[in-house]
DNA sequence: ATTATCTATAGATCTATAGATAATGC
DNA sequence: ATTATCTATAGATCTATAGATAATGC
């Protein structure tokens, strides 16, 4: 969305994209605080100070890249939901094949380290974002699931953050030795959350 | 509760205690990275310098903060699940408890943001203390339980991570408007997982 | 003599701004 | 004229060290 800035030659923004991009995988990896402005920089291979001609301030470029990351959650978030079968493991499949597929948000440390470095109104926009791109289409499938009688009746809002912490857990838990695949456990888990809400 | 720093003679390390409880305090609110030795001296009421009179450096104090959070979770946690009732459900419901009892640990973002800033060490002693600390010990209910037939099969660190990312979660959750207490939550999620464990 | 603090400061950062410069677009 | 970079630097941090100082313990 918004994302206009195609213009005069066909690739005028390829340098502020490469730079939202290595922000992104460097934010990700350490979060917002260990990250410097000179280690952004140093990876797209320019100058530090060259980078304040793209973003106004470390903070805007932090809620840029988060903003593009949750819009591509919520576009894939979308498609797999809406474009894998019309049951709800078949849709937990999906959405958990498409968190396996990407990388990390690491969330909790989003909320808990991350957002609370960033102005007051910074911090509710992603707050919302992550809200309306992540939560809210899972929880969603929930609610739509006991509607059509699948599962029993439980707070549609716990399920979903259940699903989600489980989603960020399951990095964490196959970097150990002797680990299974991801996919291997979040199908496990699906499984006992499924006979866990039989009617 | 334990607030034993009153005297003025038999308790030489009070200061040293008083000094700990502070940092942790900051160190769980905010992360390694966002607490400056500044900020710890301030809540003691002493000058920054003064802090490397009891610990050689910012990383060392952060050690011995987790470390002893760690123990008290380990005897915590000890005590929950040996001293109420010997099946699963209870064995769960003592330790939801527990962890609802005190405050958050935030293991991912440890684990993702914290930690990285330590020294390898450090950070291999940290992940070895909360793996016998918390995750061991849960990871060995479970394992019981399936031994005495009361659940069926499942990997059981799967398991215990799942169980304790929800406890993570949970204060998450609760944060939100119209939200349920903790205990409820951890009740639904607990009937969920047993119902689905179901042999 | 030991314990626990203090002041002062070195030495590294880090974010952001100012102003110069080179290349491209009209 | 606009776009995208650069150098240089101001101004705030932040961790850690050196050395002084006051109070207590023998």
């Amino acid at each position: 969305m918004a994302d206009n800035r195609r213009c005069t030659k066909e690739e005028s923004s390829s340098g502020r994209e490469r730079l939202v991009d290595e922000a992104e995988r460097l934010f990700r990896a350490r979060g917002y605080n260990a990250v410097s402005m000179r280690d952004i920089a140093f990876e797209v291979g320019i100058r530090q100070a060259s980078l304040y001609y793209h973003f106004p301030s470390k903070e805007q470029l932090f809620v840029a890249v988060t903003e593009r990351m949750f819009e591509r959650h919520r576009a894939g978030l979308q498609q797999a939901i809406y474009h894998n079968g019309s049951d709800l493991r078949s849709q937990l499949h999906a959405v958990s094949g498409w968190f396996l597929s990407q990388p990390p948000i690491h969330f909790l440390s989003m909320f808990h380290t991350d957002m609370p470095c960033l102005g007051e109104d910074n911090m509710q926009k992603l707050a919302v974002c992550v809200e309306q791109s992540v939560f809210e289409p899972i929880k969603q499938t929930f609610i739509k699931a006991q509607e059509r009688g699948e599962i029993r009746y439980t707070r549609p809002e716990l399920l979903a953050g259940f699903f989600l912490s489980v989603m960020e857990t399951i990095p964490f838990v196959t970097t150990k030795p002797s680990a299974v695949s991801g996919e291997v456990m979040a199908n496990e888990m699906i499984s006992v959350l499924l006979d866990g809400l039989k009617v």
